[in-house]
DNA sequence: GACAGAAGTGAAGAAAACTTCACCAGCTTA
DNA sequence: TAAGCTGGTGAAGTTTTCTTCACTTCTGTC
């Protein structure tokens, strides 16, 4: 079952929207503000999030930046009451699936999902696009070193990665670890913490296979 | 047990060979001729090769190279009646790991041959190397599918791949054959037709294990 | 509030990987 | 024996990947 997570600051809308979505077979769950959003992203991994364009404190652009860092593969569907052209091109361009604008019809949201899920299901190029990124990541000595850190401490940050391997240039290692994030092999929480995902935990997997087979 | 074959002319120096590597705990074959040891060679595995160097009908320098392109892993030992510094800088140069002059002694052959072996097994660097190899091998498409050709034919010859794979310029080709070569992954016979090795093999397991991971 | 360290961006340069091209030697076959 | 194919080499050029550097922003701490 798909999980949605529902981000609003209006507690009507969350209700509502909730309500459908469950109806319509999603596992849901609701962020009041941006902030909130994000600490949930970091202990659960979410199929879609509805983010609403304004809120309070934090501007929903910036909220949708982060959430990208922090789960790159979570599709962020983007939803505001002031649709421009410009905005909707630059959450394009950060990263959102999709744009839709206050008020929408329920059918509109729903397919709108729909469709977001399916692209995500039909990515066929981006799987072959993710053994690319995840051969070419491992084929570099640095990024294997970084992954096997992580391995053995799974939580680390910039500069303890950076001084562990006895770099000097911490850009250097900045470097790297966006490979690794492309490929989505490792991830970030708030805290700025490096960890790594289920498929980062496969590539170890694969490479102490390698390992084995050239050992022998 | 290692397996040495032994090249020379000479029957009664190639019988005394035998016997005393035999003696020494070694597994051994005969080639009469530098022709012989590289049909020998294509069937079967060898460790080490001593080759004499001056042979009727082809050069034993010819032949090291020969042996270089069908085994690349195969560690040569070259033997000479005339032993000069330019003939034992080409032979290393050629691929050979060591060079001795007769007359030798048995115990000088054995240490040398010892030596050898040790060497390749000792090659830490050249078994990260090879992770290496393997790794950015496996991380270009144009590789990969000619690795997976090769796993489906079996045996094919350059323009076969070439055209197989709709590249205008066979030296493209060319230049992914020799990055596989030397990463062990393929290998050639005298015919010229490439061939997937174990270590190939064992790629396309691992190429099939990612594939499904990503798949699923 | 000033300073140090962490984390990162963007541009520029260096190095490695890949492609293209011009050319050659050997073999087949008309 | 000329023409055409195969399987190469080596140099030059292009592209990608990696490194370095100058600079920014944020955070904590004194």
């Amino acid at each position: 079952m798909k999980k949605i997570l529902i981000v609003d600051d209006d507690g009507e809308l969350r209700g509502n929207l909730t309500e459908i979505l469950r109806g319509a077979g999603y596992c849901t769950d609701e962020a009041v503000s941006g902030c909130e959003a994000l600490e949930m992203l970091t202990s659960k991994e979410y199929d879609i999030a509805l983010l609403d364009m304004i809120m309070p404190n934090r501007d929903g652009m910036d909220i949708l930046t982060e959430m990208k860092k922090i789960r790159p593969r979570t599709r962020v569907i983007m939803i505001t009451a002031f649709a421009t052209i410009e905005n909707a091109v630059s959450a394009i361009k950060k990263g959102a699936s999709d744009y839709i604008s206050k008020p929408f019809k329920i059918k509109e949201l729903i397919t709108t999902i729909k469709r977001v899920i399916e692209e995500s299901r039909f990515e066929t190029d981006i799987k072959k696009l993710n053994i690319e990124y995840t051969l070419s990541s491992l084929s570099n000595p640095i990024r294997r070193n970084i992954i096997n850190l992580l391995n053995a401490r799974s939580k680390m940050r910039l500069m303890e990665i950076t001084r562990e391997l006895d770099i000097e240039d911490h850009t250097k290692v900045v470097f790297h670890m966006r490979m690794l994030k492309e490929a989505g092999i490792i991830e970030q929480n708030k805290e700025k913490s490096y960890f790594l995902t289920k498929e980062g935990e496969r590539a170890i997997g694969f490479l102490k296979l390698l390992e084995n087979y050239v050992t022998s």
